[in-house]
RNA sequence: GCCGACAUAGCUCAGCGGUAGAGCAACUGAUUCGUAAUCAGUAGGUCCUCGGUUCAAAUCCGAGUGUCGGCACCA
């Protein structure tokens, strides 16, 4: 006789065992037939599992968020038995739902191209059409293999001996066709609806390692309706417009070219955008008690060999040598990072526990040989500039300087408009130096700091560097892309290899602790997804053009020339539009080069020493005496970190 | 690096065996006009590179390079 208590409260019994699709038909008709899955005690369970306890239960229907992640496994599933009615000798892998869709995996003797889906998408819109249910089967490991192996899928039958012993092995069947799942599933496939698109194929390692053979993945979205299908696919389309290759060329900040392989030809706009970035930076870290250095781009392969770096990276250096038969046998590397170089420094003299932490900050220009792969855009490149520090301190100070750090971080992204990010939490690699109590020290050490700076974190299970574990920060671009861009990293070992010493209170030499720490990550990536978060159209202190004074009549030019130099002294990027084309193709140049403010000057201005100021995509205008606009926009144009400053009452020297 | 797709004027793209085209941008001229496109004209291309097939290749085939989407990688 389980009691079934359902969320308004009210409670339910039944005699003997009792499905989800019963519930349902007892609380209503109408809910009987929205229902696609039912949560008992905070799981997912099909409609047609039978309940033999007491639970507590919630039907879901197609209106709750776990309706999607259940629309979208189904879909994978139809996939999968579409290619295999298509496809005869296509074998099975792995299909689960993700963000906005689901993937299935096959191994086939061919890649499938884009060329397949219109067949395999008729072939799913008659099995959603068949309306089969989605029928649970628990079965026994040795019967599972039995079927997977009659099959001849054999990498169903890896799965199935891979699964820890006393797991419950289920099987999903959809009319004839049935595949090796956890669950939970729809009622039927005609739950499924015809909300769906396949978007991409993608080669794929099988269990994501690249020894593996690679199998072809299928891409596909899924949505409760029409409706939310068509607003996502003009969600990706606004996503194509924001994209920062695109706008990068459109507003002629940078560009790449084969001559350059992940490096960036920085024009002047771009740069511009930049410097304001980098100064920008260079004042907050100044603010925060970081001092700055410079070291050198190509180092010795020795340096490299004693960091460790060499054993693990090697293959992934730029290396450098020159021809002279007495220099010949010297390698070089281009630096791929900064820290044992802020090493060299820090060992130049004897460092007393006074002068902990010791916070070295550098814009470090490094290059790594990334595999051609992974390049993109200049989010991801082979030459690039690190916000970069190193923070040498004692073991009880990296709490507390991790508690600064996450704060400095904070108002950092704040500044430049990212309110979220989320932060993981990597520890010890599988290939790592350092023997097992450093990491336990290093592991527990940051946990403590995260604890302390209030920092909630995912766990990244084996993701840490090999010298120690890292925090990840991590922002989002424009089509929901990840991308890490802040990390603090707990390394206990690079002191110990490259002999990093301070003198302790009590005269003994130790060892201090090195915090690794950036916060923009890469000035290349981060400018990337700057771009993106404001699709271009920057706030005033950042855009590269701040101001664009047009003219209407060429009475008006040499007025329009003293007003640019009247912005133009003030600190403003200004450019004037002389042409003798109309205001309004002016305006709207201006516009779709994403100008933040448009100085109109025709013959009233000119006689009255005003200006016409209107906003990017504003319609309307402000009439302002010169002195006063410049004052304006000077004071607008002001960075965040020195208007916070201004703000400030003045510290008395005391 | 692996799988797939793509590469034609500055940009977006058409042409897909018979010797290269449009729109926008650029340039020149006219127009002096009040808040997102004034009109007219001109110029612009080793059709990514190399090789092959063919009487003939932007077009078909092969190799390479780069880009894009994933996967793997990311000190």
């Amino acid at each position: 006789m389980p009691a079934i208590t359902l969320p308004d409260g009210s409670e339910r019994r039944f005699d003997g065992a009792v499905t989800g699709a019963e519930i349902a038909a007892a609380v209503g008709p109408g809910l009987a037939k929205a229902a696609l899955a039912i949560e008992v005690d905070g799981e997912l369970w099909d409609l047609s599992r039978p309940i033999t306890k007491d639970a507590r239960v919630r039907i879901i229907t197609r209106k709750d968020p776990e309706a999607l992640e259940l629309i979208r496994h189904d879909c994978a599933h139809v996939l999968a038995e579409a290619v295999q009615a298509l496809f005869p000798g296509a074998q099975v892998t792995i299909g689960p739902p993700i963000e906005n869709g689901f993937y299935y995996d096959f191994a086939y003797e061919r890649p499938f191209t884009p060329e397949d889906f219109p067949a395999i998408e008729a072939k799913m819109r008659e099995i959603i059409a068949r309306g089969a249910p989605f029928e649970r089967i628990v079965t026994t490991r040795h019967d599972a293999i039995a079927l997977f192996e009659s099959k001849g899928e054999k990498y169903k039958v890896e799965l199935i001996q891979d699964l820890p012993q006393g797991e419950t092995i289920t099987l999903y069947r959809q009319g004839e066709w049935v595949d090796l799942c956890r669950g939970p599933h729809g009622p039927s496939t005609a739950a499924i609806g015809d909300a769906f698109k396949l978007m991409k194929v993608a080669g794929a390692y099988w269990r994501g390692d690249h020894r593996n053979a690679m199998l072809s993945r299928i891409y596909g979205t899924a949505w409760r309706d029409r409706k939310e299908l068509e607003a996502y696919l003009h969600r990706l389309e606004e996503a194509e417009r924001r994209d920062h290759r695109r706008i990068g060329r459109e507003m002629g900040l940078f560009h790449l070219q084969e001559e350059a392989v992940g490096s960036v030809f920085w024009h002047p706009k771009g740069w511009r955008l930049y410097r304001t970035v980098e100064a920008y930076m260079r004042r907050r870290l100044e603010a925060a008690g970081y001092v700055e250095v410079r070291t050198p781009q190509l180092v010795d392969r020795r340096l490299w060999e004693a960091s460790g770096h060499w054993e693990k990276f090697r293959e992934n250096m730029f290396l450098a040598s020159v021809e002279d038969e007495a220099e010949k046998n010297r390698i070089l590397a281009l630096k791929p990072m900064n820290c044992p170089c802020h090493v060299q420094i820090f060992n130049t003299t004897v460092r007393s526990y006074r002068d902990l932490p010791l916070r070295m900050a550098e814009f470090g220009s490094c290059h790594r040989y990334e595999p051609s792969g992974a390049l993109h855009g200049i989010m991801r490149v082979r030459a690039f500039t690190q916000d970069d520090a190193h923070i040498f301190c004692t073991e009880e100070q990296i709490a507390d300087e991790t508690v600064r750090f996450v704060e400095l971080l904070s108002s950092v992204y704040r500044d430049f408009g990212f309110e979220t990010f989320s932060v993981k939490f990597s520890d010890r690699p599988a290939k790592r130096a350092g023997s097992d109590a450093v990491w336990d020290q290093a592991e527990g050490a940051l946990k403590e700091a995260c604890a302390k700076a209030g920092v909630a974190y995912t766990l990244n299970p084996g993701e840490g560097a090999f010298y120690g574990p890292k925090l990840e920060f991590v922002l989002r671009d424009a089509i929901g892309r990840d991308w890490q861009c802040g990390t603090l990293q707990v390394d206990f070992v690079l002191p110990e290899r490259l002999d990093a010493v301070y003198v302790a209170a009590d005269g003994a030499r130790r060892r201090p602790v090195m915090l690794h720490r950036a916060i923009l990550g890469s000035f290349e990536r981060f400018l990337g997804i700057l771009i993106e978060q404001y699709a271009g159209r920057f706030p005033l202190w950042l855009a590269p053009t701040q101001v664009v004074v047009a003219t209407i009549v060429s009475d008006a030019d040499d007025y329009a020339r003293a007003v640019a130099r009247a912005f133009a002294s003030a600190g403003l990027a200004v450019e004037a539009d002389l042409s003798n084309a109309k205001i309004q193709a002016k305006i709207r140049e201006a516009s779709l080069a994403h100008v933040p403010v448009i100085a109109v000057i025709g013959r009233k201005e000119a006689e009255t020493r005003t200006v016409a100021l209107r906003r990017l995509g504003g319609e309307t205008q402000t009439i302002l005496p010169l002195d006063e606009a410049v004052a304006r926009l000077a004071a607008e144009a002001t960075p965040p970190d020195l208007r916070a400053r201004a703000a400030e009452p003045v510290e008395a020297a005391a």
